[in-house]
DNA sequence: CTAATTCCTCAACCTAACTTTAGATCAAGG
DNA sequence: CCTTGATCTAAAGTTAGGTTGAGGAATTAG
């Protein structure tokens, strides 16, 4: 075998991956392997980094799709350096940020009924949280249970 | 219809809720309706606090099993009061209180590793992350691709 | 009383992210 | 050359959390 290309098994044990899920990656556009003569796949080292970057950004919460975006913007002829990766680091940064805040706030209103008895009380900030699950189309207005009347 | 018992159809309006999702709840063990002489489920007042409580657990992030023990500790033969639920809300409290310090740790080796080019480099922090992935199992020793030697 | 709703159960389908299985082929060691 | 282990494809199975549809019964409105 050429001695910079991997079978599948090589780089499982190199990622950690299973065998199963590495194909399964290439199903979804995450790796394109080589083949060899015989009809088996070849990878590149580089996919090493490219398998790790995924199951970083799996730890990260990211779905496939997603993680295919983002490596859709590597480039493509040579191999990713350290500025291509810094760039969608930024974008993990920016996504874990904004993930914070909404735990944050969402513990805040919290904090504020488990003082006030919200949970069974009319006012509190868990009741009406329109802004909150305003993504997610007509849900309940008044969700612990109390009517506005 | 006994007046403080709700239809499946009046439920699911009540709390913004699929009437399939229901059944489902049901199947899971979330609520266990009455049924009238005609075989139509019959809900109690009670339930519609009982699926909206549901409803906000969900958002946690909780899932159907965990939101299940969670309900029941509520009492059985009584309407739950406002204790109740605040030790419930104490539940969350924690579990939030946990997520975000994850999160914020994860943001934090991420800040590092943009600023000195971790993602391509040896000595990131999500680099060797065993600590953080441990419970995984026997995962990738060096997340990023790189050789120990 | 009749028609329109609503509700019933059961089974099948759905997405995501994989794993498992079956039967066949490839590659490497002795 | 032969055997063993790795790989191949395709299809089906898995878990979570539901939705959809078929065929039939109950309820409600007029």
């Amino acid at each position: 075998m050429a001695p910079h290309l991997l079978s599948i098994g090589q780089l499982a044990s190199r990622t950690g991956l299973a065998v199963s899920a590495i194909r399964y990656y290439e199903t979804q556009g995450l790796i394109e392997p080589l083949r060899n003569a015989g009809g088996q796949r070849r990878f590149m080292r580089a996919d090493i980094r490219r398998l790790s970057f995924v199951q970083i950004a799996q730890q990260f919460g990211f779905s496939i799709a997603r993680i295919r975006a983002l490596l859709d913007e590597l480039p493509q002829g040579r191999a990713p350096n350290e500025k291509d990766w810094a760039r969608i680091g930024q974008v993990f940064r920016t996504d874990l940020d904004r993930r914070i805040e909404t735990l944050k706030t969402l513990r805040d209103d919290l904090d504020g009924c488990i003082g006030c008895g919200c949970l069974s009380m009319k006012k509190c900030a868990l009741y009406n949280p329109d802004d909150r699950i305003a993504a997610k189309g007509a849900g309940p207005r008044y969700l612990m249970g109390d009517r506005p009347d």
